[in-house]
RNA sequence: GCGAGGAUGGCGGAAUUGGCAGACGCGCUGGACUUAGGCUCCAGUGGGCAACUGUGGGGGUUCGAGUCCCCCUCCUCGCACCA
């Protein structure tokens, strides 16, 4: 038994040991090495790793160890992201302070995770809830404030009942809380914002550097998120009236084609309009009803859509007719001007809605291969066409006619180009506890104070009486709250909001490169020498939310001086969920793999050959319980060589040159060693395909299997020896970013004295790993006929003879005549008769 | 509706540049070892008795298509009144 089993909990144990005790994954800057930050998407301490962990983390050691063994100093860093909702939640359910509940989960997850063998320098660990993280946080917030990046006004946010707070745009899915999955409602409150829409232009345009190292469709998320749209705004005078009113249009060329206005219910001029009329009552009950309505349904695009008229007309300043003003709820108050001409020849929306109110619709712009009707017409012409009843610009191509009408309002000054971007200010504040206490005094005669750089941090209070209730034990706590304003010394309240937990993770990769530093949030040598990350990993999740904060943040960091850097993240891989009988992974769902229990049954090196094996690192991977049998299978076959050979192999020293006469069996050998170095590096490090990577080293030991294994004979035969040495060597060393203990246990018992992860990368002889004799497939009329062995050197010309002198080929041709021969070199010969 | 990705044996997946479809693993079948089972080792394994045929379906380009082009079906993901 004990040489059949490699004994994984033994080995494991003993080399985790060891590279613990010998710091062997410990970095610092080196100017004189090339560098490579590898990074995987830090966890929430929920409690216990599960399979996404185990894959996400899996996948970044591979490359972590293969940049090492290549030479590159690596920084490879773990943390957590430990402010945040379920650490409440888990407070209130079980009457456990989040701060115990935090602090016992990231204990016992990085116990699980160091049990992966995984290769971190653990002493750059960081937990985003310690002071000596959130200070500088803080740090962050106070200059963005100075910068006026930071502002506080009354909005209508997104408000979640079950989790009491309120939520980012971008956390509201489908008018649902992204954690809860509970109705999202509206209420309005007073909050601090990030200006991220100051940045939307950079962000939009920088797409572009991140095109080669991004996944096309995150990018595309992206920009659609940010919604940039070209436009221009237009003065519509009320009629009987000094007001103006300023409408946003994309499409200027269809301005003749406006024949009526609508208004936001929210549009501060919406109920003064209506006022003196006979329909303000009737408007001022559409605005009511209205507010009530849940925000998704109102922009979901399949609300109904409503109107009602205010009893005023504007002027359109181009055709100087006067066209009604209503009020709809499909305008939104946040996007443009919260008012808009409507166009319904030229647009759905507004036709729909005219033909539901019997409003006029007006056709300006005519396809060119046919006519439109505007009393019988159902949808909406929106493309491209020719203007008409457009005064001036009859005629024009109507994308022509947007620059000339936009550039005749300029001259006019009636209106003017504008750009519009979907993005919205970033709201961040939380009425939660958990999380980095916003630094702001509020005083009664100073008003807003931010909060002394000296005396950050603002510690969050950890000795509380807490309620295990839904509201922030901060309200109830006068210790904090009560404080003395820094400006004029009387009594002040502190600010009882958090921050939004995506402020941690907006830049805790900056803070890696330098987890203890005490000067500043940054040490400006240790970001500028890591940064960028090369490489990031994690879910396709976070696609929109956490990419978008952090690209942002890199950006304000640039513009405080502290990095040199306008992106954060090189090469992004989103990798796959992990997939059990057709469903994600979930608890909810009963189909979770606890990667505990199996690192208990077969060894952390088998667990990570699996998830590495069984699919490339983009595509969702299906779990099979058998599929993990057969890497360990595999494992114990790369054991067993070693039991059988090892001793033997150990004392053959393979300094000793290759003759040039090589037998073919050691040329064999030989070639299939270094084809195997070839592709599993080509794998690794061109495409990440570590699931093909590990069938070529599967390859090389069935080879083994298979040749003539040291008999008496062969126990004298040295180069024979060689050349299996170097093959089992070959497979240590190949084998070793995927099954690390396995591999270094193997490799000491070989006789190195140093870890393997020392040891170069192999390198490859791409004339050794050449094929000296390849098969070469002939054709006739595409059809495989027959296959032949040839040099692999072998002459056009004398392919040629050999493909069309074979016996069986021959039988085909008889005395027919051939058309045409095709031969492509190495592959093929095709006869077409 | 718009955008992106996908569909290959019984299963997970290979085929990187238009050139032998199915690497590797699982499963299955047979053999060896064994009192027996398991483990292990070896061999076989897309379908069809065969000619042949086969990468979701239909058409096309090409000497040659899983791969390129057109049309269609289904699946997954993202966005979805942003004027």
């Amino acid at each position: 038994m004990a040489n059949n089993d490699h004994n994984s909990k033994r080995i494991e144990a003993k080399w985790q040991q060891i590279w613990e005790e010998q710091k062997l994954f410990k970095v610092s800057e080196d100017p004189n090495k090339k560098k490579y930050y590898l990074l995987e998407m830090f966890p929430y301490p929920s409690g216990r790793i599960h399979m996404g962990h185990v894959r996400n983390y899996c996948i970044g050691d591979v490359v972590a160890r293969f940049k090492l063994m290549q030479g590159y100093n690596v920084l490879h860093p773990m943390g957590w992201d430990a402010f945040g909702m379920p650490a409440e939640n888990a407070a209130i359910e079980r009457h456990i302070h989040p701060a115990k509940w935090t602090w016992d989960n990231i204990n016992f997850m990085r116990y699980q995770l160091k049990k992966l063998g995984l290769s971190y320098d653990w002493d750059r660990e960081i937990a985003s809830c310690h002071p000596e993280y959130y200070r500088w946080s803080q740090w962050f917030f106070l200059k963005m404030y100075e910068m006026r990046l930071v502002y506080r006004r009354k909005a209508w946010v997104n408000w979640c009942q079950t989790c009491q707070t309120v939520l980012a745009n971008e956390q509201v899915e489908g008018g649902l809380c992204w954690r809860c999955d509970q109705p999202v409602i509206q209420k309005e409150l007073e909050q601090w914002f990030l200006k991220i829409t100051a940045y939307a232009e950079e962000l939009l345009r920088d797409c572009e550097k991140l095109a080669q190292g991004w996944p096309e469709r995150v990018l595309i998320m992206q920009k659609n998120w940010i919604g940039k749209s070209i436009g221009a705004e237009v003065d519509f005078p009320v009629k009987d009236s000094t007001t103006v009113i300023r409408i946003y249009t994309t499409r200027p060329d269809t301005l003749y084609g406006a024949t009526f206005m609508l208004l936001a219910p929210e549009h501060p001029l919406a109920i003064e309009l209506a006022r003196g009329t006979d329909y303000e009552r009737s408007a001022g009950q559409f605005i009511d009803e209205v507010s009530r309505e849940e925000r998704f349904a109102r922009t979901s695009g399949l609300g109904e859509k409503k109107g009602v008229f205010t009893g005023r007309y504007a002027i359109n300043p181009l055709t100087n007719q006067p066209i009604p003003i209503w009020l709809s709820n499909f305008v939104l108050m946040e996007y443009g001007t919260g008012a808009i001409m409507s166009v319904p020849a030229h647009d759905q929306r507004d036709l729909d809605f005219a033909r539901k109110y019997h409003l006029p619709v007006k056709v300006v712009i005519h396809p060119y291969e046919n006519r439109l009707d505007e009393e019988t017409m159902v949808e909406a012409y929106e493309a491209e066409g020719y203007l008409v009843s457009s005064a001036p610009f009859d005629g024009l191509n109507s994308q022509v006619a947007i620059e000339r009408i936009t550039e005749y309002l300029e001259e006019k000054k009636i209106g003017q180009r504008t750009i519009n971007y979907r993005l919205r200010d970033w709201g961040i504040s939380r009425q939660r506890y958990w999380g980095t206490p916003i630094p702001v005094i509020y005083c009664q005669t100073c008003d807003i104070v931010p909060v002394p750089y000296q005396d950050l941090p603002v510690i969050l209070p950890i000795d509380i009486d807490f309620k295990f209730e839904g509201r922030s034990p901060l309200l109830d706590y006068p210790e904090f709250l009560n404080t003395i304003c820094p400006r004029c010394g009387n009594p002040a309240k502190r600010e009882s909001d958090t921050m939004d937990t995506f402020i941690c993770s907006s830049w805790y990769f900056d803070r890696y490169t330098c987890p203890r530093y005490q000067e500043g949030p940054l040490d400006p040598k240790a970001a500028n020498y890591w940064m960028p990350v090369d490489q990031y990993i994690g879910g396709i999740e976070h696609a929109i939310l956490h990419l978008l904060y952090a690209r942002f943040y890199t950006k304000v960091l640039r513009d405080m001086g502290l990095l040199q850097v306008d992106e954060p993240f090189l090469n992004l891989l989103t990798q796959g969920m992990v997939i059990k009988d057709g469903a994600k992974m979930a608890k909810s769902k009963g189909n979770v793999v606890d990667p505990d229990k199996l690192i208990e049954k077969y060894g952390a090196d088998t667990v990570r050959l699996f998830v590495l094996f069984a699919a490339p690192p983009e595509k969702d991977l299906e779990w099979s319980d058998q599929g993990v049998e057969g890497c360990s299978r595999f494992l114990k076959r790369v054991w067993r060589l070693y039991q059988n050979y090892g001793p033997l192999l150990k004392a053959i020293n393979i300094e000793q040159k290759y003759p040039s006469d090589c037998p073919t069996e050691i040329r064999a050998i030989r070639r299939k060693t270094h084809q195997t170095i070839k592709k599993v590096t080509e794998d690794i490090q061109d495409r990440f395909h570590f699931n093909t990577a590990i069938s070529a080293i599967m390859e090389l030991i069935n080879t083994l299997y298979l040749v003539n294994i040291p008999s008496q004979e062969g126990r004298t035969n040295k180069l024979y020896l060689m050349a299996l040495k170097e093959a089992f060597q070959t497979i240590i060393l190949l084998l070793s970013p995927f099954a690390p203990h396995i591999a270094e246990d193997i490799w000491a018992g070989l006789g190195n004295q140093t870890s393997i992860i020392k040891h170069p990368w192999p390198d490859f002889d791409p004339e050794i790993a050449q094929e000296e004799e390849i098969e070469v497939v002939i054709q006739i009329n595409g059809k495989v006929r027959s296959r032949i062995l040839v040099s692999s050197e072998i002459a056009e010309e004398e392919l040629k003879l050999k493909a069309l002198g074979n016996p069986r080929i021959k039988e085909f041709i008889q005395d027919k005549q051939i058309r045409r021969l095709v031969i492509v070199p190495r592959k093929l010969v095709n006869i077409v008769m």
